[in-house]
Formats: structure tokens, C-alpha cells, sequence
RNA sequence: UGGGGCGUGGCCAAGUGGUUAAGGCACCGGACUUUGACUCCGGCAUCGCAGGUUCGAAUCCUGCCGCCCCAGCCA
């Protein structure tokens, strides 16, 4: 879809400069999610961003497994993320995982520890907080600064070994205590962690590398040109820079940071969407309300409008909060060219036409698209009774309502028009069902001399297939849920934002494809549920525009 | 009170000293309409503030103000 017009950001100059001053004759991105959560809206920015260039500038992107902290890390979400990526529409060039180099960075780590830059440091935790000082005031150098490289050679081929316990000892790189980068204070680079399975590696290792050493590494030997990585990073670029400067890799890329995505009335945080699984608010990571790309995708979201959207939000240093109404213009205007229309009577309301034939029922056709003709059409049944939706009908209103009221006439939509005469009640006052009658005139024409109040949907009772249909709403009732000082971000959890109803359907949609989408008139985009593939269930993936009441 | 960033309309975002400060979303008018949809027309900012440089500044300089990130053996 509108996948076109190529986005112009600051990156992609720094991009445009270093191909024109020959600096690279082509470029390599990568996309390094830590398998550790499921990918989110956030990461589309980040995957649309890195392919994206990679493909318009006629490079390659990678897919890499950021996998040191094997504590939090899966199988599961390597093969989730992966099948992300590919429904996001776009193939790495190669897939590797930083654990694949584990022998190298190992490698590169005693390359430091022969040059005097790294030391095995013997402070546990609590003590290397207190030597590193504050914000305000420098760190002191730790006492197994100075030992020997022998020593440190041996401390470290024996941490590898698994002879000390968690925690007892770190290699550290020999920057500054006194840095006024917290990052450059002697930062750890291996840390010991005996007795752990890893995804990938087993129980092969006891000591794994930190994101600030495996990184630039990784992004060295995969020949990569520009890193880009979120804000958070930026004062992490020195560090990167520093490893880089001080070890024999082939190439130094260059990190550019950019601002991660933030979108109004969801949150971002993997730790917090875990939370939120775990916590069972919603139904898993692919609950229709979650804003990760498999919940988007259930949700009946396009990869293209996913797309789209990264595009048109853009990649800035700036941090920002981007409105709903910008995901859903993707999504409405990918979906408006695309789904086919069907009927859908959401909050029944049965309709007799009593001046048409009780054994009669015939055949109308309604197109699948108002204005393109190739989408072609389908069978409409048309009879006695039929379903209408209750918020169109009114006992009395103002001309500004423009749906059915007693004795007013309106369109039935592909079909006939019809006036309603009366309108029965239970006893407790509630309509039961409106006895209408409809003027056989005016299929596909207008009556003359009378005025129509409006075009309203249906159903017919007799053919109708009734089905489940799930509304869903934000997720949260503030813009900015953890964004509130001294409140959890689950007190905002939006109690509506899950309605199922029973609707009946146009029978058409019985054979609607899992995953099938349509815009069903006047209500919103809709696609039948993959997960409840064996019952009819319909998950609204947004509603139309309403301007109505707005003015 | 250390360091690193950011500040253009309600929300994103172009703009890199010289037209009336792009565009999208939202919003407000209006046209069209067998979807209160779509489409189409029209409207909607002087660029955080204050000084300065310049013939000319959103773009350069200075000083303020505001917001974000950093004290994991997480990424």
C-alpha cells in the first residue's frame, strides 16, 4: 500500500553522505532484539527502519539474536520474533546470534587483558556500586585494578573454567573511575553465571559477555556499517567506540541513536507487557488489545498498515508520544482499498415487513466495493423478517438522526426502502420488533416526492448466521499509563476494552477465511479470529471514522 | 549541584541563513454519497523564552527555561 513516498530522516542523510563520500560503497544494518519478550510496535519501527534501508539503499539487514543474559532468554521467542519479522514482510540477509560468538569475544577479551585494558575484579555487587561513585562524584579505582596480566590471565581462564561462584568475579574493562560517563567507570564486560541452560549455547558456558562489549563486536564482524539503536544507547557510544578502539576488529560501524516509538493509551515496555501476560489482564501476547505485532496481527492489523505507519511517524532524536489516530488512519486507509463489505447486525433488533409475502424470500446482489468493480459482488437474501441494529432505530428524533423512526422511511441498504408503522413492546417497555412495510418500487431507485432519512443495514432472519463478535477498545483509559508518578500502570486498565456481543451476520460470511477481513458497513474493519478457527468469531480490527454528533 | 540528549500548530514531522514555515494524523467548515464511510474543496503555526550577529535567522552565537536518559555482574 502506501508504502510509498520514501521517508527522508536524519539517518538516512548520514546514510546518503557516506555512500556519496565513498566512505561505504554499500551498507549493512542489523536487527538485534534480545529474545526475551514478544516483538512490539516499537520494534516496527525499529525492523522498518533497519530493513527499510537497508532495502532502498541496496544493502542488507541482518536478523541477530542479542542473547548474553541467558537468565531471561527463550527458544520461544527467537521463532516468535522470527515469524514477526517475516509477516512484517522482510528477509535478513543473515541470522546469527551475539552467543555465536562466544568464542570470539572471549578471544577479543583476553586481547584486552594482554594489552593491560581489562582486569579480573574480585568486588562483588554492592562494592562495586560504592566504588563507582554518583552522578556528582567520581568513582574510586578498584583494588584488583593493578593486577598483573598473568594473573588476570589466569583469573579469567579459570572463571571460564567454572572454578569461582556467581557473582565472585568480573572481567572489567580499565577506562576511568573518575569518567563523568557513568559507563566509562571500568565497566563490567564477562560475568559469571554458573548452572544456567542457554537457548543456544547449553551449559557450555560459564561466563557471558555484556550487551556493551558483545555489541559493537557482533556489529564489527557481521561487517556492519550503521548501528542504530534506541536513545538510551547514546551514552553507551563512547563505550562501543572505546571497545572498538581498542581491539583488532575489521571495521568500526558507526551507532546512531534514534527516539523509540511511544504510542498513546497502550505501553511499550516488554517488562511491562510480560507483566500484563503473566498477570493474566489479558488472554496472552497475542490478545488482540496487546500492541505487540502478533496481537496486531490476530487484531486483523495488515503488515503493510504497520508499515505505513512507521513511516509516517518518522525517526527523530526527539522522544514523543504518537496518537492512536495515526496507527488506525494506516489501518482504515490499507483496509477502505482492500476489504471487501459485508453486513453485519451487531445488537439485533427484528424488523417484519408486513406487507411482504410469508413464504417469500429473494435473491438481491450488493457489491463488494463501492468504487472498485473488480472486487465484484455477492448474494444478498432478502424476506419477511429481518435483523436490524437497535441504535438505528428511534421512536421519535430530529432530522439530524438520519435512521430509521416511526414513521419515517429509510433505505435498507442494497435493498428496498421501508417505513416504519409501529413498534411493539414487551411489557417491561422494551421494543421487541418494529412492523415496517417497503415500497417494492425502489429497488436500485429512489421513491419521488418523498424523502429518505437515511441508508441503514440488515440482516434477513431467515438467512442470517448468527456469530461472535469481540469489540475491542484501548486498553488502557490514559494517554501515558505508566506515566503516572506513584500508580501502577495496571490501575488504568480499561475495563470495556473487551465487548463481545452475538451478532447475525449476511450469510456470506460463513465462509469467511480465518484471518479474512471486511469491512462490514457503517460498523468498522473486521477479521474473522485464527485462533477460534472452528466457531464463527469476528474480531472488530477498528472502527469507520465517525463524524457524526462531532460537528 | 556531573555527563549525554531533546524542544517547529492538539499529535507526529520536513526545514541544514534568503519565496506566503512541506506533509501526515486530528480538528473545523462545505460538496458528493444507497456506508453519518470513502472521495473532493477550503480553513487551521512565525518555529521553548530572552538577548545578540546579519541587509536577512526556525536555521549562527550567548544566557535562561522545560523535558528525557545514565549510578545492573539487564539489554
Amino acid at each position: 500500500m502506501t508504502d510509498n513516498n520514501t521517508p527522508t530522516n536524519f539517518i538516512r542523510q548520514i546514510i546518503e553522505e557516506d555512500l556519496a563520500s565513498g566512505k561505504h560503497s554499500s551498507i549493512r544494518t542489523r536487527f538485534p532484539p534480545e529474545p526475551n519478550g514478544y516483538l512490539h510496535i516499537g520494534h516496527a519501527k525499529s525492523i522498518v527502519l533497519n530493513f527499510g534501508v537497508a532495502e532502498d539503499y541496496k544493502g542488507q539487514c541482518n536478523l541477530r539474536f542479542d542473547d548474553t543474559n541467558p537468565h531471561k532468554e527463550d527458544e520461544e521467542y527467537v521463532e516468535a520474533i522470527k515469524d514477526d519479522v517475516r509477516w512484517l514482510g522482510y528477509n535478513w540477509a543473515g541470522q546469527y546470534f551475539a552467543s555465536d560468538y562466544f568464542e570470539q569475544l572471549c578471544g577479543f577479551a583476553v586481547e584486552l587483558i594482554r594489552n593491560g585494558k581489562a582486569y579480573v575484579c574480585d568486588l562483588n555487587a554492592d562494592q562495586v556500586r560504592e566504588y563507582r561513585g554518583t552522578l556528582t562524584e567520581p568513582g574510586r579505582d578498584s583494588p584488583y585494578r593493578e593486577r598483573s596480566v598473568e594473573e588476570n590471565l589466569d583469573l579469567f581462564q579459570r572463571m571460564r573454567a567454572g572454578e569461582f561462584e556467581d557473582g565472585a568475579r568480573t572481567l572489567r574493562v580499565k577506562i576511568d573511575m573518575a569518567a563523568p560517563n557513568m559507563n566509562l567507570r571500568d565497566p563490567a564486560i564477562y560475568r559469571i553465571r554458573r548452572g544456567v541452560v542457554h537457548h543456544q549455547t547449553g551449559d557450555a558456558w560459564s561466563i557471558y559477555p555484556m550487551y556493551d562489549f558483545t555489541h559493537p563486536i557482533s556489529d564489527a564482524l557481521e561487517g556492519i556499517t550503521h548501528s542504530l539503536c534506541t536513545l538510551e544507547f547514546e551514552d553507551h557510544r563512547p563505550l562501543y567506540d572505546w571497545i572498538l578502539d581498542n581491539i583488532s576488529t575489521p571495521c568500526h560501524p558507526r551507532q546512531i541513536e534514534f527516539a523509540r516509538l511511544n504510542l498513546e493509551y497502550t505501553i511499550m515496555s516488554k517488562r511491562k507487557l510480560t507483566q500484563l501476560v503473566a498477570e493474566e489482564h489479558v488472554e496472552g501476547w497475542d490478545d488482540p488489545r496487546m500492541p505487540t505485532i502478533a496481537g496486531l496481527r490476530r487484531r486483523g492489523y495488515t503488515s503493510a498498515a504497520i508499515r505505513d505507519f512507521c513511516n509516517r511517524i518518522g525517526v527523530t532524536k526527539s522522544d514523543g508520544t504518537v496518537e492512536m489516530s495515526v496507527l488506525e488512519a494506516s489501518i482504515r486507509e490499507d483496509l477502505d482499498r482492500t476489504a471487501p463489505r459485508r453486513m453485519a447486525v451487531l445488537d439485533p433488533l427484528r424488523v417484519v415487513i408486513t406487507n411482504y409475502p410469508e413464504d417469500q424470500e429473494e435473491t438481491l446482489v450488493g457489491p463488494n466495493h463501492p468504487k472498485d468493480e473488480s472486487m465484484d459482488s455477492r448474494e444478498l437474501k432478502f424476506s419477511r423478517e429481518l435483523w436490524i441494529d437497535r441504535a438505528d432505530f428511534r421512536e421519535e428524533a430530529n432530522k439530524k438522526y438520519k435512521r430509521l423512526v416511526t414513521g419515517g422511511e429509510v433505505r435498507l441498504r442494497n435493498a428496498y426502502t421501508i417505513i416504519c408503522n409501529k413498534v411493539i413492546k414487551d411489557v417491561s417497555g422494551e421494543i421487541k420488533e418494529l412492523h415496517c412495510s417497503y415500497d417494492p418500487h425502489t429497488l436500485g431507485r429512489n421513491p419521488e416526492g418523498r424523502k429518505l432519512r437515511g441508508v441503514i443495514h440488515w440482516v434477513s432472519a431467515l438467512a442470517a448466521v448468527p456469530a461472535q463478535v469481540r469489540l475491542y477498545d484501548r486498553l488502557f483509559t490514559v494517554p501515558v499509563p505508566d506515566g503516572i508518578k506513584d500508580k501502577p500502570f495496571q490501575e488504568f486498565l480499561n475495563p470495556d476494552s473487551l465487548k463481545v456481543v452475538q451478532a447475525m451476520l449476511e450469510p456470506s460470511l460463513a465462509d469467511a477465511r480465518p484471518g479474512e477481513r471486511f469491512q462490514f458497513e457503517r460498523e468498522g474493519y473486521f477479521c474473522r479470529d485464527d485462533k477460534a478457527a472452528d466457531k464463527l468469531v469476528f474480531n472488530r480490527i477498528v472502527s469507520l471514522r465517525d463524524s457524526w454528533g462531532k460537528g
